[in-house]
DNA sequence: GTAAAACCTCAACTAAACTTGAGGTCAAAG
DNA sequence: CTTTGACCTCAAGTTTAGTTGAGGTTTTAC
C-alpha cells in the first residue's frame, strides 16, 4: 500500500477540475489567502478540519474555504479565534451548512460588530469636544474611567460612556 | 541624607490635597483604573515619566492622569501602544501641553478611528445579505478576499471592500 | 527514475501588552 | 521602634495569533 495514484481513488470519469476535488493545504492556501502555516493552526484550533490521502497530506472538503472566509471576516470584526471556534463548532457536524446555518453565525456576530461600532463612534463624538476642550481629567471625563460596563456601580460619572 | 519627610520638602504652607502634589505610583493607579504594574511598563516604553524621590519611588505630575487618560482613550481606539508613544512624544517637552496640543493628537486619532468605524460598518453592511445569501465564496465575495488595500491589482472583485 | 516542489511534525521563536514573583527597601501607623 | 503596606528592580511567565526552521516524506514534472 501507500502507492495508489490518488487520482483513482477520488475521481469518477469527470475531469480534474471538478466539484468534487479535494484540495491540498497548499490550494486552500493559495485561494483563500491565507499561509499555510495559518491553516495548521486553525486546524490544531479546530476551526477547521481535513482528511489525510495516503500519504499523509492534509485533503480539504471545499467547504472549508467558506470556512475560512468565515474566520477571516469574524477576524477582521474583532472577534477572537476561540469564539469563533465556538461558534464554528456549533454548525451541524455531519451535513453541510446551509445557508440558514451561515446566517445564524452572521447575526450573531452581526450582534458584536454592532456593539463595537457603536462604542467606536461614541468615541469619536467624545473624542473632540473632550479632549480637545481638555476637560479630560480622570474624574470628571466620560472618555475617561474605567468602568466601562454598566452595572457595578463605580463612581463617577459613566453617563455617555455606558448608555 | 534620605530622611527628610517629603511632604517638608515639597509643600508650603497650603494643605495636603492641593493642586501641587505629587503623586505616587499607587495614587495614579487608583485614580486612573490602571495597574501599577502598567505604569511600570507604560514608562519603560517611554508613554509617562516620572521623577524619583528620595527614597527611589516614582512621583508623577498630575499631568499624568491626563496622559494615561489619553493612552487609554487611544488604546480603545485600537492604536498600538508603540503609535501612541510616537505621538505623545510629540508634545511638547518642556512646558505642559495646551488644549492645543491635545487637540492636534485629538485629531489624528479621530482619522484613525474613522477609517476604523467605516470599515466596520462596511462589514457590517454586507454581513447579512453576503454571508446570509452563501455568496461567501472566496472569488467572488465581497466581504472576502485578502486584498484588503487598493492598489496592487489583485484578482477579483473588490468593489466594496475597497472603495 | 530522479530532482524539485510541496507536504509532514514538532519545537522554538515573535510581538504586543501586560502580570507575577522573588528578594529587598521605604514609609506611615501604632 | 517595629510592623505593615507600599515601593523598588529584574527576570520570567501569559495570551493571542501565528511564523520559522530542522529534519524527513510525498508528489509532480521532466
Amino acid at each position: 500500500m501507500g502507492t495508489v495514484n490518488e487520482s483513482t481513488v477520488n475521481e469518477g470519469t469527470v475531469n480534474q477540475q471538478t466539484v468534487n476535488k479535494e484540495l491540498s493545504v497548499g490550494e486552500v492556501a493559495r485561494r483563500s489567502g491565507v499561509a499555510v502555516s495559518a491553516l495548521h493552526f486553525y486546524e490544531s484550533k479546530g476551526l477547521i478540519q481535513s482528511r489525510r490521502n495516503n500519504g499523509n497530506q492534509r485533503r480539504y472538503h471545499r467547504g472549508v474555504l467558506r470556512r475560512v472566509a468565515l474566520i477571516k471576516v469574524a477576524q477582521r470584526t474583532g472577534i477572537p479565534l476561540a469564539e469563533i471556534a465556538d461558534a464554528l463548532n456549533e454548525l451541524p457536524d455531519g451535513r453541510a451548512p446551509t445557508a440558514r446555518d451561515w446566517q445564524r453565525l452572521s447575526r450573531r456576530w452581526r450582534g458584536d460588530l454592532n456593539r463595537r461600532i457603536e462604542q467606536l463612534t461614541r468615541l469619536r463624538d467624545q473624542l473632540d469636544g473632550c479632549i480637545g476642550c481638555g476637560c479630560l481629567s480622570m474624574e470628571a471625563c466620560p472618555l475617561r474611567n474605567p468602568w466601562d460596563q454598566l452595572g457595578d456601580e463605580g463612581p463617577g460619572p459613566r453617563l455617555l460612556e455606558t448608555d
